[in-house]
RNA sequence: GGGCCCGUAGCUCAGCUGGACAGAGCAACGGACUUCUAAUCCGUAGGUCGCAGGUUCGAAUCCUGCCGGGCCCA
C-alpha cells in the first residue's frame, strides 16, 4: 500500500513540481511513530531544497497545498523544518478490513507464488547427536524466514543438508560400537574424541537388544563400525526429524552429503570449474582459484593423498543447487562459520551466479540462563540441554517466540524461568493472550446475542469513530506492507515486535470499550473490526509457527 | 597478526539503506476487577546511545581511531 500511496503523491506533485522525477527513488513514505505526525508522512521536501534552491518548509508547504486537493488525505500538515504529514480519511481503511476478514490467516499474502524460486537451507546439523539450542534458533529463523518469502510470493524450497559423510560419522560408528561393546566387557576401550552423551548408550543398547549377533559376527571391527554408523546415523536422524516437526518445522528436501561420492557429483563440479580455467595442479594437489573471486588464498579441492576436501564436497553440493535454477539461496549457519563464508561464495561466483546469489545469514550464540545461571553446553562432555528438553520443558511456542525476539546476528540470552512464567513478564502469553480474548468474545455473542461473527456480515464500519479503533484499523491496514518489508530485508525478529504491538493495542481496546453492546449495528462494527484483528493475529502467529489458542 | 558480532534506561533488547524531543518489554513506584477472561489496562520514574574525532542542513545510525566483551582463522 505504501508503494501506492507513494506513487499517488508523486503523481499529484509532479504535475506541478518536474523535479520530483530526479529524486522519486529517495523519496521515502513512512509511518510516524507519533500520532500527531499523520498516519504517512514523507520527505520529499528535503530532497527537493537542492534541486529548486529553496529552504525545504517553503517547498514543503508548497506541496501540502498540492496534496490537499486529494480525497483519501483528510489533512496535511507540515513539521519539523519540511516533513510532510498526511493524515488519512478513515473510510480510506475500511476496505482493508474487509480485505483481512475474507482472507484470515492469510491476510496480505501473494497467492501467486510467480516472484521468484529460492532455496533456503537451514538447521543442516550433523546427524551425530540431537539438537541444541543453536540449532533450534538456527530453524526458527530459517522457517520463518522461508515462510516470510513465501509470504511475499516466492517459491520456496526448505532444506535439510546432511553431513553423513566423512570423520564425523565414522567417530559416531566407533563411539557406539564401544559402548556395545563394553556391555559385555566394561573395560573395552572408548575413542579418546569419541562422543560420550548419553544417548550413544542408548544406542548402544538397542543395537544390542536387536542386532547382537549380526554384529558379533563380523570379523572385521571397522565393517561393524561402519555397521553401527549408518544405524546410528539413522537412528539420530529420525530423533531430528521427530525434533524438528514438533518444533513446527518442515523440510521439502532432506540431502545427503554421501549422496555427492556416490554419484561422482564431486568430480562433476570439478569438471564444471576445470572448463571456465579456474582449476590448476600445484604441489600435487588440486586447486581452485577463489582469489579471483574475492577470496584471500586459493583452496584446495583435491589433497596430494587424493582425498577430496570438505570444501570440495560443499562446492559439488551447491554447483548441484546452482543446476537447480534457483534465483537465490540462504543458508543459516552458526555465526562459527563466518570465515568459511567468502570461500564458499567466491566458488560459488565461479559457477557463474551474481554477487547476491549465496546470502548467508548467521545465528548467533544461544546461552541458558537458569535460576540467574548461566547453564555451560559441552558437546564432548555430553553434557548439554538439547533442544527437545526444552520443548518440553516450556514448550513450542514459547521457544519459537522467544527465538525469535532477537536479530539472529546477535547472542541470545534464554532465561528458562521466565520461559515458564504464564504472567505479564512473558510476552508469548500477552499475544496469545489477545486473540484468545478475541475468541471469547466471538462465543459470548453467540450466546447472549445468538449472533455469530463467523458468518458473513457487512456491518455499518462508520461507527467505528473511537480513537484506538483508528489506530487498529491502521495498524491492520499497513500490516502486509510492513511484513513485505521485513520479508526483503530478511529480519524475520521484527515480527514479534509487530504482534506484540498488534496485541497491545487490541488488549487496550478491549478494556476501554465494550464490543458486546446493546446498539446492533455497533456491535457488529465492533465485532467487524476484532475479525480483522484476529486474521491480522493469525496471519503473523502463521508466519512464527505460533499456535493461535482459542482459550487461556 | 587478520576477520566477524556486540557495547543504547537497573536488566533483556528494538531502532543503525542518516531525519522530527532516543523506543519497547521486564524490574521499581502509584492506581483500575459487581463488566465481553485483570495472563489485562492506565500512570510515574529512569539514558553523556562505550570514548574521541570526521562527513552532513541534520549522526545512536555513515567514516576513522581507541577502549571493553564474545567468537572464528592463521
Amino acid at each position: 500500500m505504501k508503494k501506492e500511496i507513494k506513487q499517488r503523491i508523486l503523481d499529484l506533485v509532479s504535475k506541478e513540481i518536474k523535479e520530483i522525477n530526479e529524486v522519486a527513488d529517495k523519496v521515502k513514505i513512512d509511518i510516524p511513530k507519533e500520532e500527531k505526525f499523520g498516519d504517512i508522512a514523507t520527505n520529499l521536501a528535503f530532497l527537493l531544497a537542492k534541486p529548486l534552491k529553496k529552504k525545504s518548509i517553503e517547498i514543503a508547504n508548497r506541496v501540502r497545498e498540492i496534496l490537499e486537493k486529494e480525497e483519501d488525505f483528510e489533512k496535511v500538515e507540515v513539521a519539523g523544518g519540511g516533513f510532510i504529514n498526511i493524515f488519512l480519511s478513515r473510510s480510506f481503511y475500511w476496505q482493508f478490513l474487509t480485505k483481512a476478514v475474507e482472507e484470515d490467516s492469510r491476510y496480505g499474502e501473494e497467492r501467486e507464488k510467480n516472484k521468484g524460486y529460492i532455496n533456503i537451507e537451514f538447521v543442516s546439523a550433523n546427524p551425530t547427536g540431537p539438537l541444541h539450542l543453536g540449532h533450534g534458533r538456527g530453524a526458527v529463523v530459517g522457517s520463518t524466514l522461508a515462510n516470510l518469502k513465501d509470504y511475499i510470493g516466492l517459491k520456496v524450497e526448505r532444506e535439510f543438508y546432511i553431513n553423513d559423510a566423512g570423520r564425523q560419522i565414522y567417530l559416531l560408528g566407533k563411539s557406539v560400537y564401544a559402548r556395545f561393546r563394553q556391555i559385555e566387557e566394561p573395560d573395552y576401550p572408548f575413542p579418546e574424541d569419541g562422543y560420550r552423551g548419553e544417548y550413544i548408550k542408548e544406542i548402544a543398547e538397542e543395537l544390542y537388544q536387536y542386532e547382537r549377533e549380526k554384529i558379533m559376527s563380523m570379523l572385521d571391527e571397522d565393517e561393524a563400525i561402519e555397521f553401527c554408523a549408518e544405524y546410528a546415523k539413522n537412528y539420530l536422524l529420525d530423533e531430528v526429524k521427530k525434533d524438528l516437526k514438533d518444533f513446527g518445522v518442515e523440510f521439502d528436501i532432506w540431502f545427503s552429503e554421501k549422496s555427492l561420492y556416490e554419484h561422482g557429483k564431486v568430480d562433476e563440479a570439478i569438471e564444471f570449474l576445470r572448463s571456465k580455467g579456474l582449476i590448476y595442479e600445484k604441489e600435487g594437489a588440486v586447486w581452485l582459484k577463489t582469489t579471483e573471486f574475492g577470496d584471500d588464498k586459493d583452496r584446495v579441492l583435491i589433497k596430494s593423498d587424493g582425498t577430496y576436501t570438505y570444501f570440495a564436497g560443499d562446492i559439488a553440493y551447491h554447483y548441484d543447487k546452482f543446476k537447480r535454477g534457483y534465483d537465490y539461496i540462504i543458508n543459516v549457519w552458526g555465526a562459527d562459520h563466518h570465515g568459511y563464508f567468502p570461500r564458499l561464495k567466491a566458488a560459488v561466483m565461479a559457477f557463474g551466479v551474481p554477487e547476491n546469489w549465496l546470502r548467508v545469514i548467521f545465528i548467533q550464540m544461544v546461552k541458558l540462563f537458569k535460576n540467574g545461571k548461566e547453564i555451560k553446553m559441552s558437546k564432548r562432555s555430553g553434557e548439554f540441554i538439547t533442544l527437545r528438553e526444552l520443548l518440553d520443558e516450556v514448550g513450542k511456542d514459547v521457544v519459537r517466540y522467544m527465538f525469535l525476539t532477537k536479530d539472529s546476528d546477535t547472542h541470545l540470552n534464554f532465561d528458562i524461568d521466565l520461559a515458564l512464567k504464564q504472567s505479564n513478564e512473558n510476552p508469548v502469553y500477552y499475544v496469545q493472550y489477545a486473540h484468545a480474548r478475541i475468541m471469547s468474545v466471538f462465543r459470548e455473542a453467540k450466546k447472549r446475542f445468538n449472533f455469530d461473527p463467523e458468518q458473513d456480515f457487512s456491518p455499518d464500519l462508520s461507527l467505528l469513530k473511537e480513537d484506538i479503533e483508528r489506530q487498529i484499523m491502521k495498524e491492520i491496514a499497513f500490516l502486509p506492507d510492513t511484513i513485505y518489508d521485513i520479508a526483503e530485508k530478511e529480519q524475520p525478529h521484527k515480527l514479534t515486535s509487530l504482534t506484540y504491538n498488534l496485541a497491545s493495542k487490541l488488549h487496550n481496546y478491549y478494556y476501554h470499550y465494550k464490543f458486546l453492546v446493546d446498539d446492533e449495528n455497533l456491535m457488529k462494527a465492533r465485532l467487524y473490526l476484532l475479525k480483522a484483528v484476529r486474521s491480522s493475529l493469525r496471519t503473523l502467529f502463521r508466519l512464527m509457527g505460533i499456535t493461535p489458542v482459542e482459550r487461556m
